[in-house]
DNA sequence: GAACACAAGATTGTATACGATTTTGTGCCG
DNA sequence: CGGCACAAAATCGTATACAATCTTGTGTTC
């Protein structure tokens, strides 16, 4: 049933639990009770812990003494500083993709997108932010820059509670324009374009998002408090 | 004896672990025991384990199932592509660190420049090289960037841990000119001169490395042979 | 009726115990 | 004498138990 030689159950519950957040089915504020966790996946509270630090580690989960361990609330300053970081990491990454870019990483990539687009048919919005995710990690690998990609990777996983929190609704899909294009730029293997794309596609993640007022952290109260 | 308010223990011990891994005075590849460190600081093998998988998080120790943990060596490819990320990440930090500084900031680096110094001086070369990425991590917070600034903060750390491996010893105070003439441009706001700065002084840094052949992962076996 | 004090309950922090896996030492066999 | 097999030792992986801390409910007092 089980992979073949799969990692440390820790590790794989860390997994779950960060697919589970990435596509919104844990909703920042969400409580993650030690016995609550250990219980659904068949373990002690040992590995559940081990789980918990690796996913406060990566900023997915906030763990407060004695309280207990809770999804994230960015706050504006932090999804600020995330768009900004990613800013200075992914558009010279794409660029040296582009110029490494092989016809495998191509079907790859499209694959990826085919993938994103059905999830959106199907209604699976979560997913397909997950897979969007995927798409820009994706582009890392295939730069050949192991070390980036992984903080990319933490960077998109809190870009997804990022937009779970200052999401406002409106255009939903410029997405699949600006993936498409970015592929094709890949394609070309015109680096300084896909730099451009890049860059550009993320300032439009940024402007997507409502990052006016809500002076303090959205606490889970606020949110309770709203409807 | 403590002091007031600490973090919890394992947080404490991690960080011991990691000043004493970028002081250079635990070498890459050593073995941390659970037992052994557990008896060190008085406490028992849980707290250890989470301090250990805290430090395998950043890349400072590898942890390898019912073997243990050891000091990260960092392999070639590591060693380049921790340093490209750094010059993604550091140089335009500089230039808004620049924009931002104040007084304060100043003084704050000056100190910092001086303790470095003396520390030199006092042949703690070690306590040294801790200081020198602690400038760096410093423009990283003077641009008010937190999110970045963690991630160079990891980056630093990964570097100490390289040039314990890879340093050709060679005129090894090109630092001194650096750090000093990055704090002269960042005290005149001249952000451009500052990125410019940056990036030729982590430049010098890679290229006084020996990144050349050492074809495997340097095991502990052949620092052992290599004497 | 409101505010405070205290106690009961719940949840996390840490220690210890046991089982699984790897390493290493020893002895037999070719 | 070299190589393999097996057993003993050491070390990590996980579960459980107890202590510390926080939350919350209740009763008393003003």
């Amino acid at each position: 049933m089980d992979l073949p030689s799969r990692d440390t159950s820790s590790d794989s519950i860390a997994e779950d639990i960060a697919l589970a957040i990435h596509e919104h089915r844990l909703p920042p504020g969400s409580k993650l009770s030690e016995d609550e966790v250990g219980e659904i996946f068949g373990v002690s509270r040992t590995v559940v812990r081990a789980a918990l630090q690796r996913l406060a580690h990566d900023r997915l989960v906030e763990l407060r003494r004695n309280r207990g361990a809770f999804v994230a609330q960015p706050s504006l300053r932090e999804a600020r500083e995330v768009f900004e970081a990613r800013a200075l990491l992914e558009p010279r990454t794409a660029r040296s993709a582009a110029e490494r870019i092989t016809e495998a990483d191509l079907a790859l990539l499209q694959r990826h997108i085919d993938a994103e687009h059905e999830a959106l048919a199907a209604g699976q919005a979560g997913r397909a932010l997950y897979l969007s995710g995927k798409f820009h990690i994706e582009i890392a690998r295939i730069a050949d820059q192991d070390t980036i990609a992984e903080f990319i990777t933490q960077l998109v996983a809190r870009s997804s509670l990022i937009i779970a929190v200052y999401w406002q609704r409106r255009g939903a899909l410029c997405e699949r324009h600006a993936h498409h294009a970015l592929m094709r730029a890949l394609a070309a293997h015109d680096g300084a374009l896909a730099e451009e794309l890049m860059k550009s596609h993320l300032l439009d993640l940024l402007s997507s998002l409502d990052l006016r007022s809500r002076t303090a952290a959205p606490s889970s109260l606020r949110e309770a408090l709203g409807g």
